[in-house]
DNA sequence: ATGAAAGCGCTAACAG
DNA sequence: CTGTTAGCGCTTTCAT
């Protein structure tokens, strides 16, 4: 009697419908579907009869206007990177089963990431993660004081909001100290260009070049710094140009994977390889370890950041956590075969 | 007057605010974010100063109750293939500016299509494009019969939906003439399992297996196919299980090109070349022209499909088109050097 | 051109 | 344990 097959597009059934058919008050349904306490098994079996043959499913924008919105929503600077999207995977994971919905917001071209944060606050989701590395910490502990926020590759010393990060001042060092330790000097750098909005010490890629810098003065070597967008064709062309310059460098250390793959791509079509200049990133990316690329990197551990920042903010959400945490992780470096000692020739 | 800067977390200002700060009604400012007919210069004037001053933003919960939520959602069965990476960079694009927000909703671990369709239309998003090989038809229909609909990689002679695929009858056979062009005739072929609710003849992975199939029995071979996931480490687990066998293809037609790239991993780990075993894969991802991988396959224009998916569903939901459209994108067949003319050796 | 009022589908007091 | 009653912040008739 519930079940109609007519062709035609019936309205979705709300809970009135679903309190009608089952001869009760809206309260009740609305108490059943939330577990709520105080409900007959009597009163929650007739219910779940009536949602089952009605095939009723609650409007979330309703129940976001007073309660939740059961949604995560994930903000991105970029949809062309291995690395953030194994951070999205092991979010996605940690979140499945949680009974929230994950919305993945990409900012793509001339947006930054604040609309698109703002876009998801507009949509009442109940928690964000992000990786904005556009966006100000004030604005984000404005943010973060009217909605949980868990932000990934930040080093923030926030007040309102969670970070989870990788110690990119060691992992950095850790590069540097492998390719000198290979005999190079002549080390470029491949850097993502920041933004005027936030402090250098706070973004994993200043704090590499930074690092990078350091380490190369420190010897006595001159810094070489190239920067470049974020995109593998960006790096492809940053490689390009350090090598085909009168003087090569005997090592490029990328800011990231994705712009070493560029650079690899360089190498390559250049018919260079591993014995003419190293090439380094940073974050493994699930294909460095392939023996057609090989590519020596520094481990972020991207999906356990991902799961890691899914944990802090469910406890944001669920257990009304206000102070903040920030945890960072221990990078390793992996060394494989995109780097080399340093040759006679080249040297 | 209307800023205050004090530290507690304020309210966020709600339409009620906004006509009071104005001295206008509620429906005055619905009007004017609408741009809804009938509002004097002087008013939108007023108006727009209150919003500005009050840093107020709609509440879009709150508006899809009755209106629309101006959110387009991408449903994806997976987030590690670098093809859906393309196809939603393309659909991000072409959304960005039309004042839409891209929501996209990965479907993970063991949850299908279905339920990640079905929480996006409970956000009440105003179109959905959709990667769905798990979904039946039928069900499909009554999707697309009450939200603007379009999918990717189906066949579907669908009514209420449109759909963008390529032909990849066509781009199969091309592989398949490539490689018998080469000389092989023991070419295995790796596929993605199939669902069982979804006919055969609609789904890319099972055409290209069919077509695969075909072919070889049309020279008289013995088709071998592997099924596997969709993930490259079980590229790479049928490819080490078919490179390990007492007698060795002479080539792979992998499904797609990730798992391409995960038997390129296996043949590589196994010291072997493309003079021993030709690797064709499917999409033309971006990493299948670097030279170190240097994947022979077919172009799908992953990006150009994206694009035209938004297209479509712009039209579904702006000018209110119901007819069905299917798309065809005819696919084109890149020749690199995973794939070689068979040898003495291994005929 | 503007505003008052009803209502979208739900949750949250509060009564009974 | 159950139902009634207000809203949540918008859009939408319908008057004015």
């Amino acid at each position: 009697m519930a079940v109609e097959s007519s062709g035609a597009t019936r309205k979705r059934p709300s809970m009135d419908d679903v309190a009608a058919e089952a001869g009760v008050s809206k309260a009740a349904v609305s108490k059943v579907i939330r577990n709520a306490y105080g409900v007959s098994p009597a009163m929650r079996e007739k219910v779940e009869s009536a949602i089952e043959s009605l095939g009723y499913r609650p409007s979330i924008s309703a129940r976001s206007m007073r309660g939740s919105s059961f949604t995560v929503g994930f903000e991105i600077p970029q949809l062309a990177n291995d690395f953030f999207t194994q951070v999205m995977q092991g979010a996605a994971d940690e979140l499945a089963g949680s009974g929230y919905q994950l919305i993945i917001a990409p900012a793509v071209g001339e947006v930054k990431g604040a609309p698109v944060l703002d876009a998801l606050v507009d949509r009442r989701v109940d928690g964000i993660v992000a990786i904005s590395p556009e966006v100000s910490p004030g604005w984000l502990e404005r943010l973060g004081s009217s909605v949980p926020l868990v932000l990934l590759g930040r080093h923030d010393a926030a007040a309102h909001y969670d970070t989870v990060t990788n110690d990119d001042a060691r992992g950095a060092q850790m590069v540097m100290e492998h390719l000198f330790g290979l005999g190079h000097r002549r080390i470029a750098h491949v850097t993502v260009g920041g933004s005027a909005e936030v402090p250098e010490d706070l973004l994993p890629h200043t704090i590499r070049r930074k690092t990078y810098a350091e380490a190369m003065a420190a010897r006595g070597f001159v810094p070489a710094v190239t920067t470049s967008g974020p995109l593998e064709p960006e790096g492809y062309a940053a490689g390009l140009k350090l090598l085909s310059a009168s003087v090569l460098p005997t090592a490029i250390f990328a800011g990231n994977d994705t712009l070493a793959i560029g650079a690899l791509r360089a190498r390559a079509e250049l018919g260079l390889s591993a014995f003419d200049v190293s090439i380094v990133g940073y974050d493994n990316i699930d294909l460095a370890s392939h023996p057609m690329m090989s590519l020596t990197t520094v481990d972020q551990f991207g999906r356990q950041s991902g799961s890691t920042a899914i944990k802090l903010l469910l406890e944001r959400i669920t257990a009304g956590r206000t102070q903040a945490v920030h945890e960072m992780i221990a990078p390793e470096l992996r060394v494989r075969e995109s780097t080399r000692p340093v040759t006679v020739a080249s040297r």
